[in-house]
RNA sequence: UGGGAUGUAGCCAAGUGGUAAGGCAUCGGCCUUUGGAGCCGACAUCCGCAGGUUCGAAUCCUGCCAUCCCAGCCA
């Protein structure tokens, strides 16, 4: 399957900026963004997001982007992580080439800048307690105090910071600090841990650290160091650029534009690695590539497509409000997306049986049925049709409401691509559920049309009894109730107990050579793809990426 | 009088002094061998509120209100 449905490109307030830099020459013309992730859990759309919006910048300028892993904190990193973010962004069909870099490259030049730091009176090391720095930083609206350390000499300070790294002290016994202003309004500004003790090894570096980076001082630099022009990160981070701003400034050293851009949150949803790791681990879920998580391994378990969440992508736009975006966004464009290029097949959820009463015993036929009518070029198949079938148990009613136009007693329907069936009687078992739906078939009909032109108003798909494929299909709604799971006390109470229903269905036979992740609208029903996780060579597993507009439940009430 | 940011339709979002783009959702109608798809139409006298400047304000000024973020040796 190949196809491309991306709207075209929207304008937002960074490609604004950028526009304005490559008007004025701010770059020299280059434009140069990075995404970078911190190994640490795994990707989800909201990262999809990001990435969209740093590759998809650089790309639309003519620039590059790098992907770099801000691994600065051993106590939370893994390969595992690194590895999956690489599959992912990947797969979202983007390309970093051979910029895959780390912050734990830059350790030993860090280390430089921070000695240089110091011997500029610009940072010092502090003997003081996690809980003594909490209790001198001061409240958001009362000034804290200074350190009783602040003043140590530059030797005394270059000494101990060279200790520091020697290994000489255990983890929290000392710190690097930036000397910046424990009177600021701004509380990253009061004189910010840039450098902690953590005798723990690096998935990386191993054994070579027992003093560690922190996030501030790090990202500014690493983005220094790789010539970024365009800095783009989330809004929480708005109060941090001044001190991204200053570590740069005071280091004389090449200066990136950190921007701002609000968050995405997706209705029905949870979008923070915490919450999805909380997910995980008490095992709400399957893992993180369930297929109900919003994670892209998840979304492309479920069946969506790198074309369909780069859609969205586009769709959502950037900007600096927060937002909170409709799910059914997301499920449009998916929709979009395969409604063009996934081929049809008839199968059959919740299967009853209909008895062709006046259809010969023994007769077979081959009908042909379209792939897809979105796309001529996709061909025909051949159906098998025999005098005992399967439909969908709601397809039939005893005594249907008005405007219900599927079959029921007396009632005449098209079988998809077969004949015209009317209802004749119903048997019941004991308990009064239907076994059997006996109908009579017009053979004029073939193909399903009749030669007199009536019309019939009601469609419903089919298998044959003896020609299908038994196969599970997962259906799965959203993992919460409501659209704002946040706003429970526990965010975990409002899982929807029926978000994973698995069902046996009855499946047209040329389903057996599905692959692996093959996607397919299952006529009436919506778009299924073939899991990649509990499908067999014995059984095929399929997971229902998104129904179908109904706008039968909506006449009805449902 | 802590600091930073944001308020345009149910949800996103353009618009940057010349009289409110677009998408999703919703609601009508047409069409249809998927109650799918497609097509057509409706959907902000108004841009958080109140004043002011101007021939003219969502856009400029003043004041107010609401919401979000910040007190990790996390990122």
């Amino acid at each position: 399957m190949n196809g491309n449905n991306e709207s075209t490109t929207s304008e937002n307030f960074i490609k604004a900026i950028i526009r304005e830099d490559l008007k004025t020459n701010k770059w020299g013309g280059r434009v140069h963004t990075r995404f970078p992730p911190e190994p640490n859990g795994y990707l989800h759309i909201g990262h999809a997001k990001s990435i969209c919006l740093n590759f998809g910048v650089a790309q639309e300028f003519g620039g590059i982007t790098n992907l770099r892993f801000d691994d600065t904190n051993p106590t939370k990193e893994d390969v595992e992580y690194v590895d999956s973010i690489k599959e992912d962004v990947k797969w979202l069909g983007f390309d970093w080439a051979d910029r895959e870099y780390y912050a734990s490259d830059y350790f030993e030049q860090l280390y430089e800048y921070a000695i240089e730091l110091i011997k500029n009176g610009k940072a010092y090391v502090c003997d003081l307690s996690a809980e003594e720095i909490k209790n001198t930083r001061g409240t958001l609206t009362e000034p804290g105090t200074e350190s009783p350390y602040r003043n140590r000499s530059i030797e005394e300070n270059l000494d101990l910071f060279q200790r520091m790294k020697a290994g000489e002290f255990p983890d929290g016994a000392k710190t690097l600090r930036a000397k910046i202003d424990m009177k600021s309004g701004n509380l990253n500004m009061r004189d910010p841990v840039i450098y902690r003790i953590k005798h723990t090894e690096h998935h990386r570096t191993g054994n070579k650290w027992c003093i560690y980076p922190m996030y501030d001082y790090t990202h500014c630099l690493s983005d220094s160091i790789e010539r970024i022009t365009h800095s783009l990160c989330t809004l929480e981070f708005e109060d941090h650029r001044p001190l991204y701003d200053w570590v740069l400034d005071e280091l004389g050293v090449y200066h990136p534009q950190q921007i701002e851009f609000a968050r995405l949150n997706l209705s029905y949803t949870v979008m923070s690695k915490r919450r999805l790791l909380q997910l995980v681990e008490e095992k709400y879920v399957d893992g993180w590539d369930d297929p109900r998580m919003p994670t892209i391994s998840g979304l492309r378990r479920r069946g969506y497509t790198p074309e369909s969440i780069r859609d969205f992508a586009e769709r959502i736009g950037v900007a600096k409000r927060e937002n909170t975006v409709d799910l059914a966004l997301l499920e449009f464009c998916i929709r979009e997306d395969l409604n063009k290029r996934a081929n049809r097949a008839m199968v059959v959820l919740d299967p009853v049986k209909v008895i062709i009463d006046n259809y010969p015993d023994d007769l077979v036929e081959e009908l042909e049925a379209i792939n897809n009518p979105e796309d001529a070029s996709s061909g025909t198949r051949k159906v098998l049709f025999s005098k005992e079938i399967y439909i969908e148990r709601d397809d039939f009613m005893e005594n249907p409401p008005k405007k219900y136009f599927r079959l029921s007693p007396g009632q005449e329907v098209r079988l998809r691509y077969a004949y015209y069936i009317t209802c004749t009687n119903v048997v019941k078992d004991d308990s009064g559920n239907i076994t059997e739906i006996h109908c009579t078939y017009d053979p004029e009909t073939k193909g399903g049309s009749s030669p007199d032109g009536r019309r019939v108003k009601g469609t419903i798909h089919w298998v044959s009894a003896n020609h299908c494929l038994e196969t599970d299909v997962r259906l799965y709604e959203n993992l919460f109730l409501n659209e704002d799971p946040m706003q429970f006390e526990r965010f975990q109470d409002n899982i929807n107990p029926n978000s994973l229903q698995i069902v046996n269905a009855k499946a047209e036979l040329f389903l057996k050579n599905a692959k692996v992740g093959d996607k397919f609208q299952f006529e009436r029903k919506g778009y299924f793809c073939v899991d990649s996780k509990y499908t067999t060579s014995e059984k095929l597993v399929f997971n229902r990426t998104v129904t179908l507009k109904d706008s039968w439940a909506k006449v009805s009430g449902k």
